[in-house]
DNA sequence: CTGAAAGCGCTTACAG
DNA sequence: CTGAAAGCGCTTACAG
């Protein structure tokens, strides 16, 4: 197969380069019959444009950049698959860069950059801290996806997400009307302001509202994979014996702990009630069955590509919430009374 | 923060450009003392190459690209981390582009060969057919990987992949050793040379050696994603209450089986069996655990890269075998007996 | 060991 | 509406 430039079109169809590029481009300056003799030629040799070419020379915004940090989560990757599918109804091409959980994803921005010269971000699954402003300095737009940066003050920083402190505390309700008082959080490691205080916040203002109180050894931090949450749940147990619900911050933690405590012989929802975070597929299909907090895949990628094409064409942030809704699962029963710590005698 | 060019370095070290193109590119000709002297400066102005330009620019293999077929599917998107990651090993760079399982891995390679110029790939779950041979014509030394292109006869293909065939016969010589005579297999659409058709075929050769007979209708074709196979099984189920095992062809097939069978009241594996494939983290945690065939991940990833960078420094194409092995899980036990269709009427 | 120059394939003012 | 020319940031022979 061989590779045909630009300038191989021009001469075949008989016109300049620049005439084969605005038709590449669409633009509306060319005769209609021009075009149809370039499109032609094009469509004979199969010609495909040299992206490399295209953003080497472009300085307009030519592409955005979608950053995933964590490899294992399969609702960030849900998302970031949905932005994809939004985006081929803008001219903006994009592409996606995952990164690992504990990585920089301010890094990875940076070099994305430098290196292709992305246009704009969407940061998946991203936190906020010193390092985004000193991203925000790039003065790329960027789009945070499930974080809310309405509380940043960053100036080129959108953000799309549900009320993560409401569902939360909606979810904590659930557990409460159930009768559970002695719930463990399984989360992440909280760096100040980011998804996992909001949600930590939620639960806290429905056990405060309920008059419950919480023990902070019962927040457990964990990695959010199976394995780990396997792992955390393992250690965890062992030594807390006495508590009836947890509630994880992801479907993914919520199954890992679900099966640790099916190996120490507690059953869900029987022994112990466990709802989950995120809304995904595996959520509805794991057994049992996982109550958790669905956030809207298609709106929150929709709405995020949508900002930031909007922001690539110079618009102003914004800061949008999408409504989350709770889906009720089979992981969460009636608490059965206090079980004690009579069992780790 | 300002972007800085190769010339801008160059300014400020008080060299030529060439020179610290060089610098950057690891050559030998260059003083010691001049190197650390340009870089100095590219640490000092936090200088990164322009890939555009680069890729550009060269005529030698620049980078490799792994094409993953199947969005949904946890087993390839751990493949291709692994394959990121053992390529960091190389000094050639690799990128990742997934597809859907419908999709045209071949139109997409053609795709990444013209707009990025992809100096060669790696097919992750990619079949084999008369397109195979279309993209061959590119030149471009590519690798399939779980998938055996031995008999292709293809000049530039190389491979790595497991036995399929003898591990789909292991497989079933233990569900037909736990007295399973009447079993189920959800695959694929085979289309022709594929790995839908190896497993099947391993399948047979067991059944075959020990005198069981296969009705064609318990070959279920089903999508490869928790929600594709619990409907399949569903519509399956409903009318062969004598299937008493399902070989399934992945770890997500079979989960999403599992799942409708509960649903439909059939326990796993008290009243049918279930094994997977692939040896997914999400085998190991679902309850039950699935019986899987794990394709190891690591060694895959690894060989496939090693073989890829071979061939672009004009290595000879070659077809790696690595091994399987049977990983034991809670959803396979002794067949309890024929169950009838005595339920459905 | 080092630098000036050409060129990778495209886009975009600039003149017609 | 169309084409010749300059230039995006880099690499790579080519001369020193």
């Amino acid at each position: 197969m061989e590779i045909y430039t630009i300038r191989d079109i021009a001469k075949k169809a008989g016109v300049g380069v620049s005439t084969v590029s605005r038709v590449l481009n669409e633009r509306p300056d060319v005769s209609e019959e021009t075009r149809r003799r370039v499109m032609e030629v094009v469509e004979a040799c199969g010609f495909v444009q040299n992206r490399n070419a295209r953003n080497l020379k472009n300085t307009k915004p030519v592409f955005g950049a979608i950053i995933v940090r964590g490899r294992r989560n399969m609702f960030l990757s849900d998302v970031a698959e949905e932005m994809l599918h939004c985006a081929q109804a803008y001219k903006t091409p994009f592409i996606v860069k995952y990164i690992d959980e504990e990585d920089d994803e301010f890094g990875a921005m940076r070099r994305l950059y430098g290196e292709r010269r992305a246009a704009g971000f969407i940061l998946l699954g991203s936190r906020l801290d010193e390092r985004s402003e000193a991203a925000a300095a790039m003065g790329a737009p960027m789009v945070f996806a499930t974080v809310d940066a309405a509380g940043s003050g960053i100036a080129n920083a959108s953000s799309v997400c549900i009320d993560d402190r409401a569902a939360t505390r909606a979810m904590m309700d659930r557990l409460v009307a159930h009768g559970h008082t002695c719930v463990a959080i399984f989360g992440g490691n909280s760096e100040g302001n980011d998804v996992f205080t909001r949600r930590y916040q939620g639960a806290m203002d429905s056990l405060k509202a309920h008059g419950i109180s919480f023990d902070p050894e019962n927040y457990v931090v964990t990695r959010f994979s199976l394995e780990g949450s396997y792992e955390s749940a393992k250690r965890f147990f062992a030594a807390h014996r006495d508590v009836t619900a947890v509630m994880a911050m992801s479907d993914t933690v919520a199954a890992g702990v679900i099966r640790a405590l099916w190996e120490m012989g507690l059953r869900v929802p029987q022994d112990v009630s466990v709802t989950g975070y995120d809304g995904t597929e595996m959520a509805r299909y794991f057994i049992p069955s996982i109550e958790t907090v669905c956030q809207p895949t298609q709106m929150i990628a929709r709405e995020s590509v949508k900002l930031l094409c909007e922001m690539l064409e110079g618009g102003e942030r914004r800061y949008v919430t999408v409504n989350y809704s709770l889906v009720p699962g089979e992981s969460v029963a009636q608490c059965a009374g206090e079980r004690g710590t009579g069992d780790a005698e």
